[in-house]
DNA sequence: ATCACTTATATGTATTATGAATATTACATA
DNA sequence: TATGTAATATTCATAATACATATAAGTGAT
């Protein structure tokens, strides 16, 4: 900004001020399918619809710093992968009054994403629908858990849009798959992780390939129990040796 | 945010909020370098330093007319690509009060560069100097004139090494390039944008083939006047079919 | 005019990445 | 011990890519 404009702004009274909040999209898999978590408006606007989780920037604290306190209040995690997503500041997005806000992702495994809904019981899962291939676009809903189509409260379905993009956009070069998966997990894990976002199936030994060839992933020797045939060997993440 | 947080913010005076502005990232190339325009900061703090172009979001303007509006006052154009980065919400950033800052990319085309410095001779065309190869990141500082190395005012040089960050990552699968170049270009050109861009140099068989394989690109018949040698042929972007 | 020079454009070849099919291995269960 | 199933390994054809080299089209000097 420049001098003049600011000074302007240094008598608090003399411009209204937008208020900021802070959106999060929790996202894991629930048996393979992109789910995400949300709260119930009580109150008008858009009353009865389901709404994403978020909360007011305090004046002390950082963007970053709110995302993962609403991750806390809402979600009742300390820690999650958490990352800015895009900030949405059409005029008319909140009926109420001018807002704009800095929308996060949130990706939880599946035991994170099963303990937050234990934590919190108000948080419903909902299955997220995705009624485009590849990288399109377009609003985004979810599916309650008797199939029917949630349409999600003030731009909320164009910010679940922008975490689908996202999220496909950056899951071959980026590590956002291993922060939907356990500590330890089996490629056939990674490859479902991997189907799930993208919405279309993989061929299994060329992604075997392409994964083992980035050398991000270390075997363990362990392999998984119970298996009903051959036990997968199990891997653990090792961040890339950054040279 | 919840109904509790909200109805406490509809007494304005109940809580502080903070300042939104958004700032311009107006990157174009000058001699196949790319360059910044800055402004200079006649004012406490960082007072003789550089600084990227911005303003404040108005109460009823939306972050994307904002970015627009810093565009026309700013750079006096009427057009450009432009769009949003990232958002910087550190609680200091700067010193004076809370801001929020919602950072735009403006791309420009060399007559459009030259076209702003025209209209606005305050403005700095600053060389960009990016101190990491690929997407390593780090700060990112300007170069003036004389080859000095500018220190930007206030988390600017975060916000640049942001935009290098983004322009790098989607070169290759966006038509960001284009909006560098101008409406007719040659292969060459377009290679010279790429190679800026990423700070590498590109095979350049290679690079042909995978563009027009793209099928980007309409051939005009025409060629480029007054070559040394074989004079290239013009090329114009051709909005990709979307099927 | 002819030739040298330079850059655009085209072609060829080795290497690497990818997709699909098939074979082998390991374990549980009948 | 045989059988079913999925994990893992191997093979091969095809596609993409990097690199080297050849040809084409202009300008300017001789």
């Amino acid at each position: 900004m420049n001098e003049t404009d600011f000074l302007k702004e240094y008598d608090p009274s003399a411009f209204q001020r937008p208020s900021v909040t802070v959106d999060l999209v929790l996202l894991g898999l629930r048996e393979s399918r992109p789910t995400v978590l949300l709260v119930r408006r009580a109150e008008y606007p858009h009353i009865g619809h389901w709404a994403l989780p978020g909360g007011f920037v305090g004046i002390d604290e950082s963007l970053d710093d709110a995302a993962a306190r609403v991750l806390r209040e809402k979600a009742g995690m300390a820690h999650a992968h958490l990352e800015q997503l895009y900030t949405f500041g059409a005029v008319d997005r909140d009926p109420r009054m001018r807002i704009v806000s800095v929308a996060y992702l949130a990706l939880l495994s599946e035991q994170a994403l099963e303990a937050a809904l234990s934590a919190m019981p108000a948080l419903l899962p909902a299955a997220i629908q995705v009624p485009w291939a590849g990288e399109a676009g377009g609003p985004v809903n979810g599916l309650s858990p008797d199939n029917e189509t949630l349409s999600l409260a003030f731009d909320h379905a164009d910010i679940l849009a922008t975490a689908m993009l996202r999220l496909r956009g950056k899951l071959d070069y980026s590590d956002v798959a291993f922060a939907l998966l356990p500590e330890l997990f089996t490629l056939r894990q990674l490859q479902d992780v991997h189907e799930a976002i993208l919405g279309t199936p993989l061929n299994k030994p060329a992604f075997r390939r392409r994964q083992l060839d980035k050398g991000w992933l270390a075997a363990t020797g362990a392999h998984e129990a119970g298996a009903a045939y051959r036990p997968a060997e199990l891997y653990r993440f090792q961040r890339p040796v950054t040279n």
